[in-house]
Parts: C-alpha cells; structure tokens; sequence
DNA sequence: AAAAGAAAAGTGGTCTGACCACTTTTTATA
DNA sequence: TATAAAAAGTGGTCAGACCACTTTTCTTTT
C-alpha cells in the first residue's frame, strides 16, 4: 500500500541533466548554451521536450532566449519570475502593499545587520554614496538600497529583493531630490557610526517622504 | 533611439491567456482545465505551444497534470519551485544559511509587527498556543512559527515563508521540548503585551536552543 | 586590400501529424 | 446487477516542416 509513488516527471529530468550539462561544460552566465537542436541529440530528446524544458527555465529567468540569436545562461535579475507571481498568486489588492512591506522589510534588516558588524560598517561604499550625495544633485534610489542589501551578505535576500524592487518599482522620481539629501545622509552617517535606531529613523522617515511624495 | 523594446514574447502571451480563461472559465484550485487539444483550439496556437506555457506553469506549482488523467488547477502551495531554486540559484554551500538567515528575518519582523499592532496582540490563537505549550508535551515548531506570519498579515510573505521553511525544514525533533516551553511562553506573553525587544530576545533564545541541540 | 553588400548557415518560434501510455467513460457480456 | 472488455479522452514524446531573425561566410564593388 505504501507505495513510494516514483516521481517520474520526465519532463522535470531534462531541467535536471540540463543543469548537469551546464556545470559540465562550464558555462557561465551570460555565456551561450548549445542550440535545441545540439541539446535534442545530445540528450537523446525531441526538441520540444527540449523546448518546454528550456521555457520553463526561462520563465524562471535562469535563461534568456534570443530569437535567432541562440539560448543564454542568465546573468542579471529578470522579472518574469515576478510577473507570474504577480498575475497568478498575488491577485488581491492588498498584495502590492505586501510587495511593499516585504521589501521595506528587507531594507531594515539589511540595515540592522550592518548596524551590528563592524567591518560592514566602515565598507568604503557608504563613503563614496556619501560624496556622490554631496556633489551631484541626487542618485538613483534603488542603487542605495541595492547597496544596503548587497553588503548585508544574505545573497538569497538579494535575490528576493530585486524581484521585488522589480516590481514595486516607481516610474517617476528615480532619482533623489534635495529635501532628501538630509535625511539620506544620516542614514549613511548613523549607519556607519552603528547607530542602529537612528539609522532606522531615517530611513523610516525617508520612506515616508518618497510616498507622500509619489502620491 | 529610446526605443520601447516591445516585448513580444508570445510564449507568455499564453499564459497571459491562461490565466484570463481560468478566471473568465471560473475553475477553482483543484479543478480540472481544459485539454491540450481544446486549448489549442481555443486559443488559435499550435499544441506544443500551449505545452510550452503549462509545463511553465507546472514548474511554479501553479497546476498539477496527471497522464491520462487531465491537468488541473494547483490547490496547496508545491515545491518544485523551491527545488529549483536549490539547484539552479543555490548552489553554493552558503546559501543555505542564506536560507535560514531570511527565514529568520521573517519571523522576526512578524514578531515586529504583532507587538506593535494591539489588535494583533490580542488575537485568541496565542492564548490557545499558550494553553497547548501547557497542556501537551510539546507542539510542532514550524506551526507557532506559521501562525506568526500568518498574523502579520503580509501573504506574500506568507509564501515565501512556506518556500524557505519547506527547504529549511529540520527533518528530527519537529516538536518543542521540555527546555524551550519557557522560552515560548516568554515570547507568547512578551508578544500579548507588546514588548518588542523581549518578544525578540525570547525568540532568539529560542533559535539559539533549536540551532544547538541540532548540531 | 578594404569596405559594403549579398548569400548561406545557424537558431529560435510555431504548427501539424503521428504514435504511445495511461485514465476515464461507455458499452457489451455474463 | 456486476464484471469485463472496448472505446474515447488525455497527457507524453517525437519527427518533420516552415517561418523569422541573427550570425557568419562569401562575393562584389570600390
């Protein structure tokens, strides 16, 4: 009776010696992947077996696809996996406030983490943003939030942020006005001081201002 | 020069398609969708295309295909996305604590957000929690954990939660001991009174004794 | 010889038809 | 009525064909 039910899914196989194939042969991302047809014989498959293997991965945005051009191994952060989310499993209203709040939710903890290390805290890249702030008129938003994340180390947070960055992001206003200058740079002071609640409230406090601003 | 790259993509047209035929069709999760042969028909395209876009969907756990049988709506939540993800994104021996670090931070905003929410605060499922911890030996940690998440109200949270917990999941010792009962009751109390910082220190006793007694 | 253009080859995108394996439904039989 | 057999329905896979687009190669022109 208690049969092991043998998850066959041959289909699921392919993706699975495709991903051999790629460590095998070493390809990097943004490197080319052999055509359907090379990957059809060497796998022993019909091309479209092939295919829907590769559509998945695609939807997944581990692979780009270029038509005529050949199958690549993805290098950047794609948002397809984030548009099915959003159409099949988000559907409520309220879930865009959730793409939100989970973002938001990753900025602060990348804040705390920082906050609490040492050596992230005098990382010379809250130096350099700190310069640009003062000399140029304003930078790019999400390009200081990246930043937060990246050094925070938790790469699998990275992940989900872009997506989520992806999704939420503001069409207007990328960059940074001047009313922000003020706050941005205490947060990059507190945050380098390792003033924990400080740095907190003023990224609270900037996040405010962006949505008032943007509504 | 500032070209609009349309995206054409026919392949997630689609699923566009798809997911507008479920919706107008009205099926329900677990309910059985057209067949290959119909969708083809219905949507102008060939077979194989439609193929294409449900083994996609498939991959996300969106639907489930029985052969013979017919392919129906996904009802509980799957992992074949989570297995993907620890294949293809997670290959190096860090990410699982990646893993575990953003599991970790989802609790504890959760923990955030209930203290500092009184209706949250007072919601009968931890007075019921704490009479279980009273009352049984033990209870089943991932549940305390689930219904914290679950209170904070953010869904998409919720499903990611699910993703990380499914991958993180401890396979021994998935009820409390003796030991922790203490500290749960410490941070179900510390919670119902709104302390934030010792509902959180409570917690991190708490992953601190799970994270011990495992190794 | 170098540059430009044209032809060829390579590659993904899609469709059709066929056959197999499995499941569900219908029909025929005992 | 119950059981068994046949049929229909459905997903799984493959092969071939054609199209659209890109890259490479070759030819022509300057």
């Amino acid at each position: 009776m208690d049969k092991k039910q043998e998850n066959k899914k041959v289909f699921l196989e392919i993706v699975k010696q495709l991903r051999a194939l790629i460590k095998d042969e070493g390809i990097q991302p943004g490197e080319k992947l052999p055509s359907e047809r090379v990957l059809s014989e060497r796998l022993n498959v019909g091309r479209s077996s092939v295919r829907e293997a590769l559509r998945s991965l695609e939807l997944l945005g581990l692979i780009e696809t270029r038509h005529g051009g050949g199958t690549f191994l993805s290098s950047g952060q794609s948002h397809q996996l984030v548009e099915i989310l959003a159409s099949f499993i988000l559907q409520e209203n309220k879930s865009i406030d959730d793409v939100h709040t989970t973002r938001r939710m990753h900025e602060k903890e990348a804040i705390r983490v920082i906050c609490s290390n040492r050596s992230l805290r005098s990382l010379p890249v809250w130096e350099s943003l700190f310069m640009k702030l003062e000399l140029e008129d304003g930078i790019i938003r999400d390009l200081l939030l990246r930043e937060l994340i990246i050094a925070s180390g938790n790469r699998l947070a990275l992940k989900i942020w872009i997506q989520l960055a992806a999704y939420s992001a503001v069409p207007l206003k990328k960059y940074s006005t001047k009313e922000e200058k003020p706050m941005l740079q205490m947060l990059l002071k507190s945050m380098q001081l390792g003033y924990e609640e400080e740095a907190l409230r003023a990224y609270e406090n900037w996040i405010r201002y962006i949505n008032n601003s943007s509504s």
